[in-house]
DNA sequence: TCCTCGCTGTTAAACGTTTTACAGTTAAAC
DNA sequence: GTTTAACTGTAAAACGTTTAACAGCGAGGA
């Protein structure tokens, strides 16, 4: 099986030429004469040789990995992140290590300890609590660091990109209540998280402000068979609510799925906002309102972030907040006279527009 | 920012030893004196000393990485796939090297070979068509390899893990023959695939020989939004057929977004198989009858083969191939009397009921 | 003609580990 | 009391690159 790859050094031997020479070839850090260069290609080529990356990382202590850490590797939304983060690292020609945490705190600890281990040009990570992880905030004076998504701006050592969660709250709040909702869930994943915090605060402030009302919140947890039972179990032992705001992707699934099971009607018993943009949400006959987080931007916005640090930026950490979006779709139903709790048209905005707080004021925003 | 970080060298200073005793703590290859090894730990913790990887792996020649090659990190089922196979990495203390073809043959070419340049102890790949990558075709005598789902096993150079397409295609097929649709379409990403085609094959073959009827094959690609509005195209031009069979998770949802869209309902009006089993397909009103592919089975037995071959083993390439089953919920209906094409009940199966096939024969199965 | 300069190519010294061979010390065996 | 064996620790040689430093050699300027 394993023949030892070719060196370097055979390369030289065949193409009739010094190590340096070939080195030249390949990094391009030196100009090298055209026929030499054809030979040594060519010898290359023969050998299928390729240089090895842990040889050439050592002595160049230069890396060309980032390495990404994320909660959940099932989670949508990370998936997602990392797969737009692959696209620019291969643009800059970095490579991908990617390290799931699982949601355990221990283990974030370790993964990244074993990341650090590659010395990569720079770590992005989703931590998986408010805290940052110990040996990130040890480390983040010496490697380049993004944290994304459930980050405290204020607190932060490092560079962060996050979505302004309590705006996301607000702005679905409104749209409830301005459809008639007063009697809402919200459906969290864990209060424990501070984004959801913000979301929920978000949402209780402006529901009670322009209603009165105060929303009753839930941890469904991060996941959604369990997230699903949790809230059938809670329907169970509640009056029906008018309107539920999911805070997460998973809590929208979680949310559908008890609902679905207890044959409740969307939207006519129950209207639902959701969170993340998803196809599923489309791929149904009500198709899902919801809140929209640009992810694109926030990965093109950590990548810079980062590329900016490893460029050698030593300024202070620079927090990028953001916005998200309402996309509105037929999940909502206008209650026509809140009082009684019933109503007539499904939704008044057309299908598929888009409520944007692109114009309103974004603070920390790059550019 | 780039403090340089310390080396075993500095520890073995400090620690009062020789490099090659603070190499024995770290490694646990030679015991080493309690008493040193506190004085060792002491030391590598107060510089916060960690393993260089690149040198490790350059000297010993072991790499403890494996690369993992997708034709679509935004695919649920590809991610998923990686996200059991972080789960196994971790366990045997690998890390993972994540690349995306982006369905492009050269650019998977080129993602090989710079995975090639880590010299990872193996490399799990989804290519992204039939013919084997010419990189690997070449490289698969030194590095270990296992080829995943997209495959022709017949002719493969490598170890594969697959599902038996063509019976996935006649489970799927059968059920909707048995309840009473003739008029079926099957929703193809595209005809260019080896596991699609055998898909249509199975499919075909069976609705051919149970009801005399040729089912209609359609191709939408691999991409939801695209494949819908191809998929609402052809239902403009096309009487409603009586049931759908979905090849693929993102043919699913492009055939469940463009059915919404024209208002379509299921299953009163189209009954409807999709591939892959997730959460969202349970979130749903009318959950989602579907195929389900053994994710975790496939992730386990791809990890399972490359653990067998970095361990040296030499064998033939050993190709496995795993049974789906299908996930009767909601989506088909049964047709009373198959001329009128109308009926009455929606399934006669249990929601939730499996119709497992794991009970025949599976050729090469492991164990 | 001599000197300098630009252009290419080479030599050789690292980079931070792992690992072999060896040395020293103590315990067990005879 | 000597020999052996069992343990631990160390010195030093790689691993395959990158990258100074340097060398050879025409060409152009003085």
């Amino acid at each position: 099986m394993t023949r030892k790859r070719a060196t370097l050094t055979e390369v030289a031997k065949r193409a009739g030429v010094s190590i340096a020479t070939v080195s030249n070839v390949f990094s391009g850090r030196k100009p090298v004469n055209d026929e030499l260069k054809k030979r040594v290609e060519k010898a290359a080529k023969e050998l299928s040789f390729q240089i090895d990356r842990a040889a050439s990382q050592l002595k160049s202590g230069k890396a060309r990995v980032v390495g990404v850490l994320v909660p959940d590797l099932d989670d949508t939304f990370f998936t997602s992140l990392i797969s737009r983060i692959e696209v620019m690292a291969l643009k800059d020609s970095y490579d991908v290590i990617v390290a799931s945490s699982r949601d355990d705190k221990q283990l974030e600890e370790s993964r990244l300890q074993t990341l650090l281990g590659w010395r990569p040009s720079g770590i992005i990570a989703v931590p998986c609590s408010d805290i940052v992880p110990a040996v990130l905030a040890r480390e983040v004076a010496h490697i380049p660091t993004v944290l994304v998504d459930r980050v405290i701006t204020q607190s932060a050592v490092a560079d962060t990109v996050t979505i302004d969660n309590f705006e996301a709250g607000e702005i679905a709040g409104r749209y409830l209540v301005e459809m008639g909702h007063k009697d809402i869930v919200l459906a969290a994943s864990s209060l424990d998280i501070a984004p959801i915090r913000e979301r929920v605060r978000g949402a209780v402030s402006i529901i009670h402000k322009m209603s009165g009302r105060e929303p009753t919140a839930i941890e469904l947890g991060s996941n959604a068979e369990r997230g699903a039972e949790i809230f059938a179990h809670w329907l169970e032992r509640h009056p029906l609510p008018s309107a539920v705001f999911a805070l997460t992707n998973v809590t929208t699934l979680a949310a559908l799925t008890a609902l679905a099971r207890q044959r409740v009607d969307i939207p006519e018993q129950v209207s639902i906002i959701g969170f993340d943009d998803y196809t599923w949400m489309s791929a149904r006959k009500t198709a899902l309102t919801a809140i929209r987080q640009p992810v694109d931007e926030i990965a093109r916005l950590a990548w810079e972030r980062l590329q900016i640090r490893i460029g050698g930026d030593v300024s202070e950490p620079h927090p990028s907040i953001l916005n998200t979006s309402l996309k509105v779709r037929e999940s909502t139903r206008r209650l026509a006279d809140p009082s009684r709790g019933e109503g007539l048209k499904p939704a008044e905005e057309q299908p598929g527009e888009t409520i944007d707080n692109a114009a309103k004021e974004r603070p920390n925003r790059i550019h």
